[in-house]
DNA sequence: CTGAAAGCGCTTACAG
DNA sequence: CTGAAAGCGCTTACAG
């Protein structure tokens, strides 16, 4: 079937494509009728817009928002999906579309606040971002259903939220990954520490499920027989770290590997290295630069990576294809993980 | 320094858009003094087209080709590049581009040269193909150069060959990220078997830049002390495979892990299975089929992937960007290597 | 060798 | 509530 165009619509329609085009773009003035058989001719023949013509002629610019972590010295991390967002949107810059970048200071929630606010001021065609704090998110992501905005989240979701779609890594799936990983390397006798590092972990579900990932691992086939004990440290200033560690490592002789649920790993390998316990494995998320500075020096022996590149990319994509050309979308975008070691970080970026 | 349009400069010019456009687009028959001021004009503005524009009104189509070895049974592998090459294809169609694709039997350097020739024939503006077949391939590169067809290469390089640009990864970083992975699961007194199972070796450079980069990795810093023992199986039949293994594992007892070069790792699963050796670590490279069954029983332990797809995808928006947009490339683009377990594959989309 | 005009499919005022 | 016309930046015959 020919491509159908606006003047082909208003041909059969019998009217002017003036007529066509404000039934289509919903900017009333149009006869109930009149709509309604364009409407139906559109249908039937399952007309599309001519993207390329429209960016040739529309004036209109069509804003997205997003709104993640100030990348600082801490979370790094959050500057590739960025990167992400920013290439989407020069490729999709000659069709109008442009994004704007909002910033909170990371688990700082009066901050993310305020940002939604700025967003909503703004009034975006759609929005990118992180429901890292689950509560404020899920206020947020109400405002945006009440003004029909739609939104995309990466790096971690709001099941119970109304969002148009998810792109990132499935947390449990992530957690297994690490657990094949440490399976691999340990002795089937070793034992297991898992460590939660976060301030608020309600907040932090994605932790969980990679804990529960990991669990789940071992349950269904590892082969290794030890003990699997986790704990949270809710702070990570070093004396904590090392007042908690000191204490579960002196009860428990034959830890043999130690799996981080976030990215803070580097971390503990500074603890590993100033306690001489280097040998034990460290499995962790995410090549930040001071996960990779020990990695390089073999404190830690597996980063996960999360495709944080891509899920900006697609995030943006996504409402792209929505927005603007009305395609349905998978909901639940899974992105595979990485597993990244001494050698492959050298050519890794995401 | 706002967009400068043909109209502009035909402005400037004191000519029309006709005129500026024939010189644009080496349309001759224009007198020399005024393409010179029309090219100046051009230059000195920085003109770039619209690309939009020149996609709504263009009738003419651009075709590149691309050259594969047909997916088979035995290579399925080939299918993830080819989809990367559609879908690059399929996002530029709007700008009539279109990309034809051409398959030859692996390893059959006849039907290579046939296709080869074919693709002369059709007279693309651009090529995208791998040159397995060093011989045949650098061949073809000599008379793509005599027609001025730019080249992109796949999955390996030709270095002394005129190629616009590479997409792949590097074979020497693919080795070496083997033998960190080797190494970490290996105790350190165990013996490695490298083999190369291909049927001409001289002909498989990557091969051969893999087996030199997994050695170097133990000259650098691997821990493990064992014997490194290379071998090279020409055909891969069953027979063959178990008649030289039994022999190496006969003069061997010590080989604690095997590392193939290739993707036919499969094969040798089957053969450790058989005997009973599945305890030997294994690795070896590409997610394909025949390979991901043996990861699941965990006679595999780990693959390396590729990005194949990354590899298609690129090859064609590279070979879009020279001919279309005149953009400056990266010439070399070493994509990086994917670690792939037992549990990551199961979102593995390369 | 060069220019004027039509057209790609859509959007945008403007007039009625 | 509706239509006619101009315009986005480029390409393509066609006329001279």
């Amino acid at each position: 079937m020919a491509k159908i165009r606006i003047k082909d619509i208003a041909e059969q329609a019998g009217v002017s494509v003036g007529t066509v085009d404000r039934v289509l773009h919903n900017r009333g003035e149009v006869a109930e009728e009149t709509k309604n058989k364009i409407l139906e001719i559109a249908k039937v023949n399952n007309y599309q817009p001519n993207l390329i013509a429209r960016a040739l002629t529309s004036k209109k610019r069509c804003v997205f928002a997003s709104l993640l972590p100030t990348p600082t010295e801490e979370d790094i991390f959050w500057k590739r999906p960025l990167v992400g967002i920013s290439e989407a949107a020069a490729e999709l810059e000659q069709f109008h579309l442009k994004v704007e970048n909002f910033f909170f200071e990371h688990y700082n929630e009066q901050d993310f606040i305020k940002q939604t606010e700025a967003i909503l001021e703004l009034n975006p065609s759609g929005v990118v971002f992180s429901p890292i704090l689950s509560k404020e998110s899920s206020e947020f992501c109400q405002k945006l259903d009440q003004r029909g905005i739609p939104y995309v989240f990466i790096e971690s979701k709001l099941d119970k939220s109304n969002y148009l779609a998810y792109v990132g890594s499935d947390g449990f799936h992530g957690g297994r990954v690490a657990a094949n990983l440490v399976d691999f390397g340990v002795p089937e006798n070793g034992d297991i520490l898992i460590i939660n590092l976060a301030k608020n972990l309600e907040n932090v579900l994605h932790l969980n499920q990679r804990t529960q990932g990991f669990l789940s691992y071992f349950m269904d086939k590892g082969k290794n027989q030890g003990l699997k004990i986790s704990i949270e440290i809710p702070k990570s200033d070093p004396e904590i770290i090392q007042e908690k560690l000191d204490s579960v490592l002196k009860k428990n002789k034959n830890i043999k590997a130690i799996f981080i649920t976030g990215s803070k790993v580097y971390k503990i390998a500074k603890y590993l290295i100033s306690n001489e316990l280097s040998n034990i494995i460290l499995v962790g998320f995410d090549p930040i630069e001071q996960n990779i500075k020990y990695l390089n020096q073999g404190t830690i022996n597996f980063l996960i990576g999360q495709h944080p590149y891509q899920q900006g990319f697609k995030a943006v994509r996504k409402l792209f294809e929505y927005v603007l050309l009305n395609n349905e979308l998978t909901k639940d975008e899974f992105l595979p993980v990485d597993i990244i070691n001494q050698e492959s970080i050298k050519l890794y970026e995401a």
